[in-house]
DNA sequence: TATTGTTATACTCTATAACTATA
DNA sequence: TATAGTTATAGAGTATAACAATA
């Protein structure tokens, strides 16, 4: 079992590294910037949480992010100690350009199995992942 | 995708991590005692490529396993530029208690589904990673 | 010339501890 | 006293480059 979670898991992020490679983002920033659209607004250890990373982690995350100018740190109204933090509008085009590659990724990684077989694969993970909680 | 797989890596590797730790052994290290069990006096090279780490990487996770006399390294008659590594009967043994508590971390990782729905899942990602060879 | 094991080195990713500013 | 963000630092885990011995 451990070897087939971490060999998938391992040729799935090479698979999605190399697809946004030429956009200059890494899936780990895709998936940040996707929390903050989700979450719209919300604190970097908000995000953190979601992603499941430390919070000193986050910091060098939106760094990077704020850096390429995809997003922007603005101190919460309600609580001056949070840092809201959102996507600008160059920000919301590489998110969604890199949904479609990552999305053609998931395709080309499912397409050895069947519909169902894909979709239960998926329901499996999610199941034992919120069992874990 | 990338999320599940990462996330139930993770879990699963902290689950086995866990049980092991009294023992003195790593997740890791158990793969590479197993690939040496069943692929009996093979070189160190072999082991790298069946566990998929470089072979420089081999090098630190024989020194360690030599250290705790669970393995030992002889030139290999034929071609004296290889390492056969070979287990100790006391590795055999670190081996066989191993193999019992990481069984235990499978079925308790596994039980949130059906009998049927786990083996499905075994099945699928071993297609995915045959299929990307 | 190519391959195996080795060493030294560096890079990535991550977490821990201590600091600041706010609450 | 506790929390959010930050910084500095250290620890895994890994790969790259260069070298010796062997083929």
């Amino acid at each position: 079992m451990g070897y087939l979670l971490k060999h998938a898991q391992l040729l799935f992020l090479q698979l999605t590294s190399a697809e946004l490679e030429p956009t200059g983002i890494s899936p780990q920033q895709w998936a940040a910037l996707n929390c903050m659209d989700e979450q719209y607004g919300c604190s970097q250890r908000e995000v953190a949480e979601l992603l499941g990373v430390d919070r000193t982690t986050m910091v060098a995350l939106v760094d990077q992010l704020q850096t390429k100018g995809w997003v922007t740190r603005h101190p919460q109204p309600g609580d001056r100690r949070k840092n809201a933090v959102s996507l600008t509008d160059e920000g919301r085009d590489i998110l969604r350009g890199g949904a479609r590659l990552i999305d053609d990724c998931e395709r080309r990684f499912l397409a050895p199995l069947s519909e169902l077989d894909a979709r239960q694969l998926k329901n499996a993970l999610r199941t034992l992942i919120a069992a874990s909680r």
